[in-house]
DNA sequence: CAAAGCATGTAAGCAGTTACATGATTGT
DNA sequence: ACAATCATGTAACTGCTTACATGCTTTG
């Protein structure tokens, strides 16, 4: 699984230049490459190299030319496989998770403002990620099954985020009760 | 956050060699780094470069000199410095829903056993991680404080593909109820 | 006699991130 | 005047994964 077969289902929807593609990616919840304008270039380049998107060159006054990717049959070919291929297990690699594992250096103070901190960027994702949900995603409208999919997707996203702290919060006051602050 | 902060956080405990420290990982549900037995003895070399670890060589008769690892100040400073830094929010890229999300070229048929496929995977590491968090991490005895938090790490863990689990099962019942096999 | 365990590493490659680089147009 | 939008890319780096490489000892 890579960025590449993301694109290929974003064209297999309708051509996209790389830009737009870009755009794309920055506004769904679910896809969330962060360094993305400079590997859709490259990832671009190399599709093209192996006959899996084609490329229509619009040569623009004054600006870049736009470069109008679509999907040829191999690459729809290519996209079926993958879609076929083995699930593959979700990561869960939360490296805060990690952090708090050797936290034991510090003291219960310190502990307390790093588990609160992480409760503020949670809380803060958990919201940005509810408020886009709510606007609902731009796709284009597809079947009643697809609409489906990507609606649950999106919820179990969100949902994630507010387990996250979920268990953060019960975390948090576990540990003030088993060493309460001198007041 | 690398494979080098955990490493550090090991060695806080006690000295390992890299052999150990690869089969610790490997035994820890929350720390799955796949590829280890290389990327851990090449951190080895790095953190001691750096001086963040101390080694002892204890040579061996007809084996390979056992190197034993040890954490000294400056390598304490490092993770101490770790541990204070500002918390990542989790990745939460789950290259499955990536997959699902243009699965629309598949069929009906095609889709649920995937579907299926995926449920298959995703039960057989919910019973993996189960049973292993009944056995209990092999950990050293430690403060009360870390154990609690050790065990709450696992057991989100199990929870979240548990939860996956059940986002699946309901997903599957939903698309049945869009569009009722023909029996 | 084969498999698992002990014990170390190297090399090649991929995916993703950050930073750098250019430059016109449109909106506030 | 400044920021945002349009539009393309390159280069360097980090972290992780896969495959390769060696060789002895103990257990089944």
């Amino acid at each position: 699984m890579s960025i590449r077969h993301a694109i290929l289902g974003f064209l297999s929807w309708k051509p996209f230049t790389g830009y737009e593609l870009k755009k794309l990616f920055a506004d769904s919840l679910s896809f969330h490459w962060t360094g993305n304008n400079n590997q859709i270039y490259g990832s671009l380049i190399q599709l093209h190299r192996d006959g899996l998107v084609s490329q229509e060159v619009q040569p623009q006054e004054k600006l870049p030319a736009r470069k109008l990717y679509a999907i040829p049959p191999a690459g729809r070919e290519e996209l079926r496989a993958w879609l076929l291929a083995e699930p593959e297990l979700p990561q869960l690699r939360n490296s805060f998770h990690i952090q708090l594992a050797w936290a034991e250096a510090l003291s219960d103070r310190e502990l307390d403002s790093l588990l609160e901190a992480y409760e503020r960027v949670l809380e803060a994702q958990t919201l940005m990620c509810r408020e886009r949900a709510r606007r609902g995603l731009a796709a284009p409208g597809r079947s009643p099954r697809e609409i489906l999919v990507w609606r649950r997707i999106e919820e179990k996203r969100v949902g994630d985020y507010e387990d996250e702290l979920d268990w953060l919060r019960s975390l948090r006051e576990d540990l003030k009760a088993l060493s309460p602050e001198p007041s």
